[in-house]
DNA sequence: TTACATTTATACAAGCAGTATAATGAAAAT
DNA sequence: ATTTTCATTATACTGCTTGTATAAATGTAA
């Protein structure tokens, strides 16, 4: 059954939280969600996967509301980055995922290391793409560094904003905080013009142009990203457009937050689409089909 | 014999560099240095405390060092600090020291996971103070903040420095990078007047006034950089000051450094010490021998 | 009812940190 | 020269870990 693997990875996430990973055992995880060892065996091939799963299960969604935030929106706009932040602040927040990934990222299991590294860097490398986006082209020689700095800046002062038990501030102003530092320190390298990290470095991280949790996924999200944006351009703001924002949003999260992804519905659903929109947006709808095809064989 | 111990420690580091400190048994250190299970919990009481061990062992040498660098210089100057810094990096590069705390900062076993927090604050406290010396008092309220993104700015770039194995910047242009970001940021914070942590804080995470890898370390360090001020403007330069100097550091070294400090040694070289020096620093020199006793006695 | 898949209980292997103990050896005190 | 003392060794043991293997029990769909 599904619903018990959730259990299990429910139970688990709340073990992890509670005590840490390396010392939740598989016996307390038994224990906790009341199934047998070959059960859990037979979910999950190790807890190292089990791990993984929990992380998914979250991640992807707060990567998901984190896109939306910025859909039909000026991408330029340090508001809307303000609060992709937050968003992304407060699910890590609840869900204590960095606090586990900090452990996990140092543990003996190889295979996971390389997963959390794996992700660290895509939070790296969404981070410069957003830089861009803010500070323009013009900085980009200097933007790798900007980014790593802010990024470990948010990190720290987050950290020692929630060890300062006696008053702790607001997640937001911890990042407005941080913002007002990086704009300024944006504008003194470029014009100082010195440069420790080469953007391009990037590129060497992900040799194969595209990584993600899955690898067909990121064109999924490129193509899915491209397909709105058209939609958005190209109908009127109305009822009609809005459900066909929601029938691409649904087809993307089927196949991305979902382990088995029902083709049935993606396959009926996508035809009612090409029925009804196809003409005006005809490029961008055959690039969503694509990728959704290289994602259903995965 | 304290050379199989020393034997055993030295196996011990190598052996962590090599594959972690998890990862490595202690049947692995017991097969490296040619000693039985036995003989290992007679030196050590636990895996830990071998850590705790190799880690002082070095790092006391790179504090020293760093104390140094500061003697009869004007601790306002930056340069200094870049030096003390660079120093730091190097000892922390050759030794692994860093990569080894990151990895036992989220181990299991809880009183290695202290002594690293402690560790980890007694850096951000002793930066503290220097960014005090060269800030200035003036700028206090916002030097907490400013230490915590240096700290993290410094350790995060150099990480990703060295992972750029293409073309990797020396350690000291990273160092400057960072202190010119920094210097612009606390004229900026001081001039908006934004604070995220009161430095007040600092007093809440070492509640009892000092702490150190010994707590009577603390006292020493105080008196013997007092004493050796007081020399350094008592007495005029040349071979009589350097003898009392050196005098002074060798007990400190001898009282911090080793694990059995000899009394017999300690006690003659102060004897001879309070005989040439005693009536023009006193008062120096009675807190320096009341400190020195609160070591041996511990 | 039959056939198949999932789940369970249980025993097991190989590894870990740390404890306990009797035997060995070598220097130091008598 | 003999006895005492103490560090060291080899070895077995406890209790924990992740992960494998297997036969019996249970549920589920044809």
């Amino acid at each position: 059954m599904k619903n018990r693997r959730q259990n299990v990875i429910d139970t688990a996430h709340k073990l992890f939280i509670e005590k840490g990973y390396q010392a939740t055992s598989i016996q307390d995880i038994l224990d906790g969600s009341g199934i047998s060892k070959g059960t859990f065996y037979n979910y999950f091939p190790s807890k190292g996967e089990l791990f993984i799963a929990i992380f998914r299960s979250f991640y992807k969604r707060i990567r998901h509301d984190r896109e939306k935030l910025l859909e039909g929106q000026d991408s330029a706009d340090i508001e809307i980055f303000i609060k992709q932040l937050e968003l992304q602040m407060m699910g890590n927040k609840q869900s204590k995922l960095l606090i586990l990934i900090e452990e996990v990222r140092v543990s003996n299991d190889e295979e996971l290391k390389q997963f959390i590294n794996q992700i660290l860097l895509l939070s790296i490398r969404w981070m410069h793409g957003r830089f861009l986006d803010i500070f323009g082209e013009g900085n980009k020689p200097y933007l790798l560094d900007c980014v790593i700095i802010f990024h470990s800046m948010m990190t720290h002062m987050n950290h020692f904003n929630h060890r300062a038990n006696a008053v702790t501030k607001p997640e937001i102003e911890i990042i407005r905080y941080c913002m007002n530092r990086i704009i300024q320190t944006v504008d003194e390298v470029a014009k100082s013009k010195e440069q420790i990290l080469d953007p391009e470095l990037i590129h060497t991280w992900f040799p194969q142009f595209e990584n993600n949790l899955y690898p067909c996924h990121n064109n999924l999200l490129k193509a899915t990203a491209e397909l709105k944006t058209a939609i958005h351009t190209t109908f009127p703001c109305g009822e009609h457009r809005t459900r066909a924002i929601e029938l691409v949003d649904f087809i993307q999260d089927e196949l991305m937050q979902s382990d088995t992804p029902r083709r049935f519905l993606i396959e009926s659903l996508l035809l009612s689409l090409k029925n009804h929109y196809s003409e005006q947006v005809q490029t961008y709808m055959e690039n969503f089909e694509e990728s959704i095809n290289a994602c259903l064989v995965q």
